[in-house]
DNA sequence: GTAATTAAATTAATGATATTAGTCAAATGG
DNA sequence: CCATTTGACTAATATCATTAATTTAATTAC
């Protein structure tokens, strides 16, 4: 009952973002959503393009944020420093987002139709990396194939870790402090 | 028209498999498998426990296969040698079956049902895994860290190549092999 | 201030999907 | 050869996404 004109893009993207950090990317629907904001779902698509739109401003939202957050953790920082700032900065992301994260990582991959934004986003979360990574004076072929290693690290223990893929009762922070540092080893 | 006794439990997870293979996880229905098994959707019920139900037996057949695979690459391999078997077949069986490995990711994962055979499929693969890693002479919690060490690395990099993530033409294999290499060398 | 315009929410309707119940025919076992 | 069981079918219901058409509230123009 409040005013009628109380929506828009950014509260449904923020509605959908919670939602799906909550229960899962797979909870996200348009009814589902539209129940929580108190509307009716047609009302949504007053905001969003439809189910795909939404999926769409959730994975631009999510590979920013993720940007901004290793691009904020790697400021003054090089070496075996910066790489450890990026590396649990993303574990954090991962951990406390887990739901936007999923929403970005079909991200431009395997799409019909090729997103700018979306590419762009993608773009900057390489380049620092990339800029981490030459900052242990690696260069061409050999940055681009360590920024590789990087993200296949980070990103296979945070998934691991988030969906509960390491059963046993042993400490996960010491097991990303190993592999982070079993990469320092290898490039310092 | 054929026989009337010519489904069974196989034939439509083999059909569901093809199709996840084919065109994606999210491309899986029942009433599009029933459209491809020339039958009517609800006699998919005969055979499997709904959607839900076939999705697991997806992540059963995923999860099984996968430490048939990583078993029978080590067989007879130790050290570097085992290691860069089993990450190779890992690999190649997410590339040869990208939509079966998708369906047992999020297995056991957060599930609300503990399913023991999946679980035990799990640890089957988690073992394996395991027996390399000790060939490189590792033990106790030290050994249980590498095993987290190679799950994330080959998890990470296949599924991320899996999706599209690599965009830059730089060459996989190469990426990979020096991954792999890397850990070899902090274990070696 | 009132009227016209615009924007956003609504209801109604359609099509796809999953699921359940109940029916019917064919294969199997005695 | 008959009874039982198995598996496929039709029919029906519920949920969801989506579009169209309508109403209503807010903003703008005068």
């Amino acid at each position: 009952m409040r005013a009628r004109r109380g929506l828009d893009k950014e509260t449904v993207v923020d509605a959908a973002a919670e939602l799906v950090n909550a229960e899962g990317l797979a909870a996200l629907s348009l009814s589902r959503l539209a129940n929580d904001l108190g509307v009716r779902t047609p009302s949504l698509y007053n905001h969003v393009d439809g189910l795909p739109g939404l999926r769409r401003e959730l994975a631009l939202r999510s590979v920013r944020e993720l940007g901004e957050r290793l691009a904020n953790a790697a400021i003054g920082k090089a070496g075996p420093h910066g790489l450890r700032a990026i590396a649990q900065a993303y574990r954090e992301y991962i951990m406390q987002s887990p739901g936007l994260y999923q929403a970005g990582l079909r991200a431009s991959g395997s799409q019909e139709s090729p997103d700018s934004e979306l590419q762009a986003a993608e773009e900057r979360v390489v380049r620092v990396a990339l800029a981490v990574v030459e900052s242990f004076g690696m260069q061409g072929e050999d940055a681009l194939h360590a920024v590789r290693a990087v993200r296949s690290v980070v990103h296979g223990f945070a998934t691991l870790e988030a969906e509960g893929g390491f059963g046993l009762p042993l400490d996960c922070d010491e097991s990303f402090r190993r592999l982070i540092d079993m990469l320092i080893r290898a490039w310092g």
